[in-house]
DNA sequence: TAGTTTTAAGTTTTT
DNA sequence: CTTAAAACTA
């Protein structure tokens, strides 16, 4: 027996057979946190060093820039030479395979990448009077469509809209996007299996590049992405893919479970292992997180065992309203890292159902200068400076690209109205779809104001092509120097952004259009322009830049080494790990979305399963009575959740609303609990009664305490209120109800 | 036709 | 409370 190397000693039995397995394809069932990119990461490393593998020939896929970002530091903590390995999401996978093999799908390399937005525009101009959802919702279908790998011409199509208009739709669309000649998410997964199929000699040249590859959290894993993977691979090529049905979260995205069920099927009667050790969580949290997930019909089923003994157990907080929620996250969390030594604020986070919800913890948190990160939060290149600034990238890279044309051609204002726009768009057959050619090829027909913006329109695009292809001219630099190398290196192609933005008007627009929120787009493109430093000012720079922007919208934050509270949604949480979480809004209709049902209500189990697990040491659940929706305030139930939950395993804090009946639970815990009594001292107020009152409806008695200045009432209304109030202070607004 | 004011409608989750 | 569509004015 050799002698095993230290990187291999920590691992357990399952985790090393793992590491060393060879030969089939190898499906790895992992629970949450059984240490499955551990796994991945040393198996990269273990090939390399022991094996002699080629780092050159390992692909390794996930689902998140994030998760690849993260994999690819720790392979080269053990490995350095592991940095030579390919880690991607798929979809920049399948990027990466266009930019170079495009041509066989009649795409050159220079194409950007649409997003749902430019779906919807793409859509609005082969199709005349539908309202803006409507184009959302078929937009929408379409991505299905893709996902699935159906074509306009799949029978199966009628599986996602079952009229014969979505079929045409869905043909004209892919014609207009063939001929802006860019590509949506879709394409990114579905054109590569095409070109693979269709063209063996291209396939060749990729399965002798890769012969390793192996795919992490592959339950997220879309039909479409399956058949890439199949493509992908040949008989000689290595597979392993890593997966946990009970963390597939993307269904609404085409994530299809059954590509893990069938995996040893597919490929050829694969080896499985599964990983049941967690060693991430105290078993309090993991039999919480399981007590709702195992209601799940439809599901492999394991045994997740916790090496880590019981720990403290979760705690259940039932609170007034998201105002109270984010002070009592914000006190929760203040008072930890001040009391307890271990607690810093980095242990923490904050994970919420919808992006929409980090605004109330924000506040809070600035209020009380609590340090916190947000992860994801797209806004930022959602908004309208940001896009537009990026159409004139985008249109600078590709001047067939009709959507970002249409965007930027009339801003600033340049009098190319819609008959204009038209008329220009219609020369396009002539220019082989060349935009640009197609202005330059209709003034005849245009008026003279219209022509006029044409010219100006084309300046601005010429002057910056001349500025990306010769970026080096400005500074006379007859000898390239060390110096001028830094400097561009430096600049990047910043300083050429910023050139095209101020040249083509944008900035001005925005200057003049708003004075108030006119400054704060001038700075957000600003920040736009400092991103792009980084990248070559040279066409394939720029296209670059574009695309990192459209795969990965997580913005850059600046680790500054300072402690922070981790703010994000429960989706993005998977593959992380905190020490201390909070999942908050545990209401019907929030988490879980409302009143879904059947497989949609079993993903949302799934993902509290997965926002549960990713606590190490201690869990807090909140849930609060009324919520602000629509800006108004409506009553809130709690979460099916928490009736499914092993409540034995939870500490609840508050009692839950009216009506609401925790499975066996006593009364409740809390202040009141030492002096809790039946009946009010003056005899007027029972437990449990019945009250009216006109502002806030039926209630029921919640409370009684004793007060020196006599009982105090709690009472709990129907629509979420609460109410204390002291016995001899009632007046007859309250009327009593008898059962 | 471009830009503003009024009215109606509407919240997932992400590559 | 915010955003999109429709209606309106210069």
């Amino acid at each position: 027996m050799n002698e095993i190397p230290p990187y291999l000693q920590d691992l357990n039995e399952e985790q090393r057979a793992a590491v060393f397995h060879e030969g089939k394809p190898l499906l790895i069932l992992a629970g949450a946190g059984s240490g499955k990119t551990r796994v991945v990461t040393t198996k990269i490393a273990y090939l390399i060093r022991e094996k002699f593998v080629n780092p050159r020939s390992i692909l390794a896929v996930t689902f998140t820039n994030k998760a690849a970002r993260e994999m690819a530091e720790r392979a080269t903590a053990i490995e350095s030479s592991a940095t030579d390995a390919m880690l991607r999401t798929f979809h920049s996978f399948g990027a990466w395979f266009l930019r170079r093999n495009g041509e066989y799908a009649g795409l050159s390399s220079n194409f950007v990448i649409y997003d749902d937005e430019d779906m919807v525009t793409v859509l609005a101009s082969i199709i005349e009077g539908k309202k803006k959802n409507e184009l959302k919702l078929i937009a929408h279908q379409i991505s299905r469509a893709k996902d699935y790998f159906f074509t306009p011409e799949s029978a199966d199509l009628v599986f996602i809209n079952h009229k014969s208009e979505f079929r045409k739709i869905y043909a004209q669309y892919e014609d207009a996007l063939r001929k802006t000649g860019n590509v949506d998410f879709g394409d990114l997964i579905k054109k590569p299996v095409e070109i693979l199929r269709d063209n063996p000699g291209v396939a060749q040249k990729l399965h002798d590049r890769f012969r390793v590859i192996m795919v992490d959290e592959y339950q997220d894993a879309n039909v479409a992405q399956f058949e890439l993977l199949k493509a992908i691979c040949s008989p000689e090529t290595y597979v392993c893919v890593v997966g946990d049905d009970d963390q597939s979260i993307y269904r609404f995205r085409g994530a299809e479970v059954k590509n893990i069920l069938e995996f040893p099927d597919r490929f050829g009667g694969a080896d499985i292992i599964r990983l049941e050790k967690n060693y991430r969580s105290t078993s309090h949290i993991l039999d919480v997180a399981d007590s709702v997930v195992r209601r799940n019909t439809g599901r492999l089923g394991k045994e997740l065992k916790a090496e880590r003994g019981a720990g403290v157990k979760p705690m259940l907080a039932f609170l007034n309203d998201q105002d109270n929620e984010a002070r009592e996250c914000a006190a929760l969390i203040d008072n930890s890292v001040r009391v307890k030594k271990n607690s810093a604020y980095s242990d923490w986070a904050v994970l919420y159902r919808t992006n929409a919800q980090s605004f109330g913890f924000e506040n809070e948190f600035l209020r009380r200068k609590i340090p916190y990160r947000i992860v994801g939060s797209l806004k930022f290149y959602e908004r309208e400076e940001i896009k537009d600034a990026l159409a004139l990238l985008s249109f600078v890279v590709n001047t067939k690209d009709e959507v970002s044309f249409r965007r930027v051609v009339n801003k600033p204002s340049r009098g190319i109205g819609a008959s204009a726009l038209e008329h220009i768009l219609l020369e396009r057959a002539a220019a082989d779809w060349d935009i640009e050619a197609a202005a330059e090829n209709s003034a005849q027909g245009l008026s003279a104001k219209a022509r006029a913006g044409v010219v100006s329109f084309l300046e601005a695009i010429n002057n910056a092509r001349k500025t990306l292809l010769t970026p080096q001219q400005e500074n006379g630099a007859q000898v390239p120097d060390d110096s001028s190398r830094i400097l561009k290196a430096a600049q990047g192609l910043s300083r050429c952004v910023a050139d095209l933005i101020e040249n083509a008007g944008i900035a001005e627009y925005h200057r003049s259009h708003d004075e108030v929120s006119g400054e704060t787009r001038v700075s957000n493109l600003q920040e736009l322009v400092n991103g792009a430093v980084l990248y070559d000012a040279t066409p394939e720079g720029l296209a670059d830049f574009l695309e990192r922007i459209a795969l990965d919208r997580a913005i850059e934050q600046q680790d500054d080494g300072e402690s922070r509270v981790t703010l994000i949604t429960v989706h993005n949480t998977k593959g992380l790990e905190f020490r201390r979480v909070i999942m908050t809004g545990l209401e019907q209709g929030l988490f879980p979305r409302n009143d879904k049902e059947g497989d949609d209500l079993e993903e949302e189990r799934r993902l509290f399963y997965v926002g549960a697990t990713r606590a190490m040491d201690e869990l807090y659940l909140t849930s609060c009575a009324c919520r602000r929706v629509f800006g108004q305030t409506t009553p809130m139930a709690p979460s099916l959740f928490l009736e499914e939950v092993d409540i034995s395993k939870m500490r609840i804090v508050g009692s839950p609303p009216y009506g609401f009946k925790l499975p066996s639970v006593k009364e409740k815990s809390g202040k009141a609990a030492g002096h809790k009594q039946k009946v009010s001292s003056d005899g007027r107020w029972r437990l449990g009664d019945r009250v009216f009152n006109e502002d806030c409806g039926y209630g029921e008695i919640n409370a009684i305490d004793e007060d020196a200045e006599g009982p105090v009432i709690t009472v709990c209304y129907e629509n979420g209120r609460r109410q204390r109030f002291l016995s001899r202070a009632q007046s007859s607004r309250f009327m009593k109800i008898r059962d």
